[in-house]
DNA sequence: TGAGTGATCGTA
DNA sequence: ACGATCACTCAC
């Protein structure tokens, strides 16, 4: 069966459903006509304004704005002036969610993920149902997975840096 | 275990 | 305009 690229649809769904559901799909980006695919391994789910660990609960600004729109298109954004970080917002409008990809088969480190794939703040809002440069295909196959607290919160407080929303394949 | 690195956002 | 903060990585 051949694989296929993943709708809307599959995005526009609560992020603790989404992050696990990723897992074992295949992050597909096309760079000079060339198309690579890359098992995605682990992902984190940052769940709207409530969540302190989310972007979206420091309030809707320039950054986040992209976090409050439908479920489907990127949420790129640098860290420590080094490191573009690819997430996925998820949910339907006006409710701010996102996954975090943290991992890749051979590829462990979100920092690394888009450093290798060469992604950057120009895929910010791309739409993964319809880019010509990015996308995710199913390929129909269900995959165990684990799950733990998320990486490098601990500034979100005792209940949200503990809730076990990093899912990853062991 | 801590330096590196720069956009972002609150406080002015 | 300034300063604190930061979903990280690598070398020590």
């Amino acid at each position: 069966m051949m694989n296929s690229r993943l709708s809307k649809d599959f995005f526009i769904r609560d992020a603790l459903e989404v992050a696990p559901d990723l897992l074992g799909k295949l992050l597909v980006v096309k760079t000079n006509d060339v198309i690579s695919k890359f098992t995605i391994y682990e992902t984190e789910a940052y769940k709207g304004t409530d969540d302190l660990a989310c972007h979206a609960s420091k309030g809707r600004t320039k950054r986040t704005e992209i976090m409050f729109h439908e479920g489907g298109v990127l949420y790129m954004y640098l860290i420590y002036g080094m490191y573009w970080m690819l997430n996925i917002v998820t949910a339907s409008e006006e409710n701010p969610q996102a996954v975090l990809i943290r991992g890749l088969k051979d590829i462990e480190g979100p920092g690394k993920i888009t450093r290798n794939l060469g992604l950057n703040g120009s895929y910010n809002g791309e739409s993964l149902a319809d880019s010509d440069r990015i996308w995710v295909e199913d390929v129909h196959a269900k995959v165990s997975f684990k799950t733990s607290p998320r990486i490098n919160i601990d500034y979100a407080g005792d209940y949200w840096k503990n809730v076990p929303w990093r899912f990853f394949i062991s």
